[in-house]
DNA sequence: CCAATTATAGATATTATAAATCTATTATAT
DNA sequence: ATATAATAGATTTATAATATCTATAATTGG
């Protein structure tokens, strides 16, 4: 019952991305390692996840790095849970009868009200 | 982003033991050991815990086991939850510059619409 | 083309935690 | 006294997350 450090990493790494949005260049990883004290590779490995979601996009070389793509504003955080750790349960039932169930429906519940409540935090409101 | 699977062998048991209440008889470990298909000793350790939070009560010896306390109706899933797992925070912000925080009041909301929806899920309505 | 820069991929290592077992001990009924 | 049953502590196993290392591919500027 917890989100794991990669996507801690990912927002923060969005959040600082978007500050500096208004230069509207690239940003190499260093710097966002830099920013949150987190090893260049295994960030540039988290945020590979992301540019893969297309959410942010990347280039290779010299002058290169990361940037926001335009629909950055409507993005959700739970958009950026999955891009990191995927479609995850939050229950997982050891035997699964299959059928209704109510543990499994009372789970259900929970699950989904903590996902629509992060379908409604976008990436926009974290920073205002 | 995951409850325990004790958790789950908690709720089962207890689930199982809610359908044999009527006898109002122990119910030793190694009954529902065998209808959860879990070993004993595990099963045993899970339920302690269940009975320091006293939602259940046990005696040792012949003729002992696990009872269901008479408040059982009232107890929620979490809990349960809490009882298994401990209180647990849904994001652990690897660095906390302790203000107000946009990120952490998202993952907060998002992890008090789930608490709170488990915490009106009570163990009577798991077998209704 | 060359050299520097930067992202990506794959393999591997490290760490942390949950899950499970084992053994010994304590409590209780008969 | 004996059998039964929970509990506690130590230990092992399994699993997943976290992190590092190395090599490769892409891009820029000269
Ligand atoms: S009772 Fe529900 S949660 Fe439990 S095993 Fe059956 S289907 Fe799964
Ligand atoms: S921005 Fe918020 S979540 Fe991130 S480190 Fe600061 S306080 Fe923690």
């Amino acid at each position: 019952m917890k989100f794991s450090k990669a996507t801690d990493y990912a927002l923060h790494a969005l959040v600082y991305m978007i500050h500096r949005d208004g230069e509207r260049t690239k940003i190499p990883v260093q710097d966002l390692s830099l920013a949150l004290n987190v090893s260049t590779t295994y960030l540039s490995k988290v945020l590979t996840r992301i540019v893969k979601a297309n959410y942010i996009s990347s280039t290779s070389g010299a002058k290169g790095g990361y940037r926001l793509q335009q629909n950055w504003e409507n993005v959700s955080v739970y958009d950026i849970v999955v891009a990191i750790d995927g479609v995850q349960t939050l229950f997982e039932d050891s035997f699964d009868h299959g059928e209704e169930c109510r543990i499994q429906a009372a789970m259900m519940e929970a699950q989904e009200n903590l996902i629509s409540t992060l379908k409604n935090k976008r990436l926009k409101d974290l920073t205002v």
